[in-house]
RNA sequence: GGGGGUGCGCCGGAGUUGGAGAGCCGGGCCAGACUGUAAAUCUGGUGACUUAGUCUGAAUAGGUUCGAUUCCUAUCACCCCCA
């Protein structure tokens, strides 16, 4: 490939209420280019407070995709963000040079940067099937089968998580072969090369932040949302922060004060397993406030790869 | 001023009333794992240290005892009652 040919995705990840959105738009203003979005709840249409989706105004006119495309109805796997992100991906750099890709579900931004290896569409209803069996006969007795089809896989796999059990379980049940065959963990090829930034700030300064955006969330009508998808509330993309607490209030199991309250340690929560992420997979950490710094490092990282793109007035 | 009660680890609760535990539950916090449910799911830590272990520890200071979180004395803090 060609110096002139270089595709670039700048990724920037980071903990929920960090800035991101702000950071993104900033830059896709820069340099006139639209914003792929990788967050795996601001991809549906009907979750638009409680998932800090960005408004048009805090838009500011720049192109976002994969923000409400899909619809909770129609939950969209791992899997499926990747194709569809992919093939939207290699359209755009077919005339394109430079994108952001903004979000804050690492694992979207790894399928699109790394991909995901390819598994076998699951059987409709092994998963059920495995769910109920979870429920009656226990996580040793699914340990069990796990450990006969797939040693392997068993060896390795955290033991004591149901979820990757499970998941193991209705690949091999499908395919009858082993979920580790099909692990081959080799990074896909890409038409494009990812530059991997996350934000960051001071542990209780962005604890403060957070606390005080799900009260604006609560001020804009976060109980009214929640209250209109609790009929759905079993869609697996319902289980989100900001939605589920309210689901038990509105249960009657917990009051109003520890529903905000849980609402908000759980956000806490995730953005500290988010921050881990992300370190772990070995992104580049910038201070969430430090644009100039920010700026002039992707200045460079554009020199280096001979990209040339005006910074537009537009905006 | 008099009488009574309570006091342990970041916080709350339970529990031990002479054979002691850096111990139980919850919270908070810290750290980690994670390839199609990922705002999901799961794990570890939270007195100190030279960390497979060692030391200190039940408000503080003494005392009784073979042995004290437990009993005694004083002090401090908080709570209740009486003046």
């Amino acid at each position: 490939m060609s110096v002139e040919n270089k595709k670039l995705a700048v990724c920037i990840g980071g903990p929920t209420g960090v800035g991101k959105t702000k950071l993104s738009v900033f830059l896709a203003q820069k340099y006139n280019i639209p914003i792929l979005s990788a967050d795996s709840r601001q991809i549906y249409k009907e979750l638009n407070i409680g998932s800090g989706k960005p408004s048009i105004s805090e838009m500011q006119g720049v192109p976002h995709y994969f923000i409400s495309s899909s619809s909770v109805y129609k939950p969209i796997s791992t899997g499926k963000f990747e194709t569809q992100a992919i093939a939207w991906l290699d359209s755009y750099f077919k005339d394109n040079q430079l994108i952001i890709i903004c979000g804050g579900t690492g694992l979207y931004h790894r399928a699109i940067c790394r991909g995901l290896d390819k598994f076998p569409k699951v059987i409709p209803g092994v998963r059920e099937q495995l769910q109920k069996e979870l429920e009656k006969k226990g996580l040793q007795f699914l340990l069990a089968e796990l450990q006969e089809q797939d040693p392997e896989y068993y060896a390795e796999v955290d033991r004591q998580n149901p979820r990757r059990i499970t998941r193991a379980l209705e690949v091999i049940r499908s395919s009858h072969q082993k979920f580790s065959a099909f692990r081959k963990q080799k990074p896909k090829k890409r038409s494009f090369e990812c530059l991997q930034i996350f934000l960051s700030d001071e542990r209780k300064a962005l604890y403060d932040r957070i606390n005080s955006r799900v009260d604006q969330m609560l001020e804009d009508g976060l109980e009214e949302e929640a209250r209109v998808l609790s009929a759905y509330r079993d869609l697996p993309s319902l289980r989100t922060v900001g939605y589920q607490e309210f689901f038990d209030y509105f249960d009657g199991t917990i009051d109003y004060e520890e529903a905000v309250r849980l609402i908000k340690r759980n956000s806490r929560r995730y953005a500290k397993r988010q921050l881990t992420w992300y370190r772990n997979q070995g992104w580049l950490e910038f201070d969430f406030n430090d644009w100039k710094f920010i700026e002039e490092w992707l200045e460079d990282q554009l020199k280096k790869r001979g990209i040339n793109i005006k910074s537009g007035q537009n905006g």
